[in-house]
Formats: structure tokens, C-alpha cells, sequence
DNA sequence: TGAGTCAACGAAAACGATTACGTTAGGAGC
DNA sequence: GCTCCTAACGTAATCGTTTTCGTTGACTCA
């Protein structure tokens, strides 16, 4: 609540001169510099981010749009764990974040308006319908904006390793002497399509013969499947690097939109290895 | 982008009326209100939160101050249901949500002058370290608080109903039959504190005598703890309300100073019986 | 008719920061 | 001594709102 005129009226000097020193600008003499400094430092001067951002066009602030299908709310693991790599790789760089919604207020409104009330710099997209029309208007929109399992033109994209991941899971049940294979899954997104197109390829390239006892396997390696007993073998997805990459991949747009490539940024899972997957190879003991 | 400045051109009147005319305020004919509104409408007004927060010195914005100890982020379960509410509830008021953190930017700084950076208009503060002096400062500060789950004096705190929860708790414990008790907790805090006396309660009112078999009953009913097997019986926290009545009671305090009450608000959980505590009660057969 | 009232508008000053541009003075160069 | 350059500062406009305080004109009423 101190501001700049404060200091300057300490100082003798003049408010622009103030922000300059205080902006590392090399309009200022070094003493000048280093006196307005102290001073500021002493009064506790703090910016006001909503006078700067009106004069600069810019929040240093990033928008989140997540919107749970299931209902879960933010409890939803795999987009806690995003949410996580976000803040973390956000508050680095020096922006915060806000999450995106439909209704500023009392009077209703789309994503895009509530960027454009918030002046936002930009923002991720997670786990919505991507077909949604409020969804699609803020892609098409001039705001940089990175989306999360999903690729629109133009803009960039941060991927799991859908495809390659489920091939790698799928080969390892298949060494493992597994032949009938079944893939189950949730709605037909367009996540699932590249599952499933890792899960053809993986058995392509092996052929399917007879059935045996059940394994289970499973992607997203959230922590509850860690706690089950017996430990459920899965494709763990790294969802804070995810969320780290995503918030990384949009400051470079943000910041410098001319050389930041518009493109898909795959981050890969890992196997773990759990208790659920039998070892029937000839010679074996199995596990389960 | 469209500003007042533009519609105000459009219509052929003063900006400050077209303000006036968006703002409800009784200083236009309705007429004008009414060409103002559809010329804004049809323009894609939207106001510019910076420029307003400036003005009015209120940035309906909230700051939320999260510290998870173990170093879980925000997939602790617990938290995620808190934020939840408080998400839901702020958007409902016309309020957005910013973390709070030491550090904006390159240069460090402390919870206040975050908050002072942003303009917040009040905070909620969960799970962190009440003893650590920047949470100390914060809330020592101005700035309108509502904390969850500990007491500072003149502030208003949000509980949960810890004593009387793990009371009925552990009355349900003895009621089926147990006789030698054992409270496991984790760092003593004064959430644990207030446990333990529901505990001791329960306990004194009972008496304790011989050994049976082991049961488990727990605090916090996290969604985990309903997939393991056996399901656990735990004193379920209604996380989301505790977010919820957070925000309800802070924005009372921003909106209102005055009448706002400071004190003690308890949002109540209940038993959520699982299949971890067995009944030695005579006559029964138990369930374990 | 003249004073007074009031509804309906506008002018202008903020809020706190940034920045293009103007100004000043001292030194260099001839 | 004069011009010119430049480092180091100040002036002032500007970002988009809100809000106080005019101002204007129509109307009422004795």
C-alpha cells in the first residue's frame, strides 16, 4: 500500500525515475539506484499488480480450465496431481493461476470472458469436452492457450504417451505368456483412441492363441492403486511433469511468441510393476 | 477489450454515465440504461478487473494458503475436497481463487505481500504450520482471515468437530464391546489435541477393563479408505462443506465488517461404519 | 414570474504503475 | 568559445474504472 509516489517524495525524486531503479532500467544513475532501493525495501514496497498489469496488458497470471466429467471435483487424482506440476512450475516462473468458469459473478459469461475480465496471459486446458462451444471459442480466441490430451491446430499440445505407453503395457502382459487380452475402458475419448491403437499394435505384433488365468493391468498410475492389495501393475503417467511441461510450453508462448514452437510435447510413464500380472511363460512359477 | 470509453462513443453519452448505467446505479434514465446495456451487450463489454480492483480497492479475489507437510501437494485427499469448496462456494459469490506463496516471481517475499501484490480481498488458511511467523504475520495482518481447523483470537475459525466426532467415535468403539483402547496419531497438533480429548472422553465415561481381539476405527473418511478391503470404519469430515462454509464466512467478513460474527463455526462429520471394528458385544457373533 | 427542486447527465480527478519524450548539464572535440 | 553528444533525470499521457461534484433544463408552486 506503499506506492511508488511514497518513495519518490522520500527520495527527491521523481515517480518515474523511481520505477526505472526499481525495474532494473538503465535510465538511473547507480547511486540514485541504490538509494531508492533501501528506501523501498525499508517502507516495504510492494508492486500492485492491478495498476501494472492495466498499463502493461499483462496479469502474470495463467487461467486453468478443468472441468471433472465424473463430478469428482478437484479430488479427481489424475488432474490433482496436474494441478500440482502447474502451481509448482507457475509460482517459479512468477505467475499464479485461476481457475476458469462459466458465470463471473452473479451474471453468466464464457471461459473466454472470463479471461478477458482477468486479463489473463494465457491458459491450460485439462480434461474438459473439448467439443464444448465455450471450449472451442477460447481456443480459437488470441489467448496462447496449451491443452492437455488433446490436439487442436495451431495450438500446443501436451501429450501423455497414450499410444506408445499402452503398446509397452500391453507388450509386457504379452511376455508375460498372456494371450487373450481384453481392453476396457471409459468413454470413447479421443485418450482412449490412442490407448487402444497401443493396445492393436502391441497384439499385432504377437498374435493371440488361448486363454489362461486372469492379470489385470491398468494406465494412470494413481496412488490408490499403490495401497490395493494385491498391488494393481500399471502404466504410471507422471501428471506433475505433465503439469510442469504444460505451464513451461505456455510461459515460452507467452513470453515469446515469435520463436516458441507450436507443437506436441510428449511426456512418457514408466511401467510399475505391481502384483497383478501372472507370469505364465513356460518354466515359471507365476506370482499370483 | 471493448472498454466503457468505446461504448460510451457508440451512444453518444459521457463515460461516466455508461458506468453508471452497467453499475445499476440510479443516476440514468431508463432509457439510456437500456442502450447502453444492448450497445454493450452487442459490443461484448467486458469489464477489466484491473482497472476496477485499481479503482475500488477490491479484487474479488481470495487468497488461499495451503502448506501440505508432507510435501503432497494438493493430492492430499483431504485438501482436495477443502479447495473443492472453497472453489465452488467463491464462484458462486463472484469470487476467483489465487495460492498464496513466498516467492512472487524471482524475488522472495512473504504470504502478505503476496496477498498485498494481488490485492486479495481475504484468505482462508488450511493445513499449514500456524506456528511458522509469515502465517503469523498474515494473520496478525488486516487482511480479513478465516481459518480452517485452528483458533487465533479475533479471527474467524472454521473447525471441524473433532473433539465430539472422535468421541461418538470412540463411544461406538466401546459400545460394540471393546475394552483396551489405543490412540495412534500422527505430529501432535492441536487438530490432535482436540481428538484425543473426544478420545479420552469416551473413554472415562466407560472405563476399560480386559483385551479382545483388534478392531480399527479411523479419523477422516478419504475416499481410500472405502476401496480398501476390509472397508475401514473411519469418522467421515465432510470436506467440501468445511470449503464451502470457509468462503461463506470469509466473504461475510469482506462484504460486511460490521455484523460480520467472528467466531467459531463447527461443520459436523458422521460415522461412516465399515468392517474394521468388530462387535464382542454378548449375544453377538462379530464381523471380523 | 421568480425561486426552488430534482432528475439526468458530464467533467474531471483519482487509483498506481509504465514509458515515450523532453529537458538539463557536463564533458568532449574542434 | 561553440557545438554536439549523452547520461540522468523529470513531465505528462495513458491504461479502464469509479465517483464526487458540478451543471443544465424542465417542472412545481406560491
Amino acid at each position: 500500500m506503499v506506492s511508488l509516489k511514497e518513495i519518490a517524495q522520500v527520495c527527491g525524486v521523481s515517480v518515474a525515475t523511481v520505477s526505472k531503479a526499481l525495474n532494473d532500467q538503465q535510465d538511473v544513475s547507480a547511486e540514485v539506484r541504490a538509494r531508492i532501493r533501501a528506501v523501498a525495501d525499508e517502507m516495504g514496497y510492494m508492486a500492485n499488480a492491478s495498476a501494472r498489469a492495466l498499463k502493461t496488458r499483462r496479469s502474470w497470471n495463467i487461467g486453468v480450465l478443468f472441468v471433472d466429467p465424473t463430478h469428482g471435483g478437484l479430488t479427481h487424482e489424475f488432474f490433482s496431481g496436474v494441478l500440482d506440476g502447474i502451481r509448482t512450475e507457475a509460482e517459479r516462473l512468477g505467475y499464479d493461476i485461476t481457475f476458469l468458469h462459466s458465470g463471473t459473478g452473479a451474471r453468466p459469461s464464457t471461459y473466454l470472458q472470463h479471461c478477458h475480465y482477468r486479463g489473463l496471459d494465457g491458459v491450460v486446458i485439462a480434461s474438459v469436452n473439448f467439443e464444448d462451444p465455450m471450449v472451442r471459442e477460447l481456443v480459437e480466441s488470441d489467448i496462447p492457450v496449451v491443452t492437455i490430451d488433446h490436439v487442436f491446430n495451431h495450438r500446443l499440445a501436451l501429450m501423455s504417451d497414450n499410444t506408445p505407453g499402452m503398446e509397452a503395457l500391453t507388450r509386457y502382459v504379452i511376455e508375460r505368456g498372456h494371450r487373450k487380452l481384453t481392453f476396457i475402458h471409459g468413454e470413447m475419448t479421443s485418450v482412449t483412441r490412442s490407448r487402444l491403437v497401443g493396445f492393436y499394435r502391441a497384439c499385432e505384433e504377437a498374435g493371440i492363441r488361448i486363454p489362461q488365468d486372469l492379470s489385470v493391468a491398468a494406465y494412470d498410475g494413481i496412488p490408490l492403486s499403490q495401497v490395493l492389495s494385491p498391488k494393481l501393475t500399471t502404466w504410471q503417467q507422471d501428471t506433475r511433469s505433465m503439469g510442469r511441461a504444460a505451464v513451461e510450453g505456455l510461459v515460452k508462448l507467452i513470453e515469446s511468441p515469435r520463436t516458441a514452437l507450436v507443437d506436441r510435447v510428449i511426456v512418457s510413464g514408466q511401467l510399475l510393476e505391481g502384483e497383478t500380472v501372472s507370469d505364465r511363460r513356460p518354466g515359471s512359477e507365476g506370482n499370483l
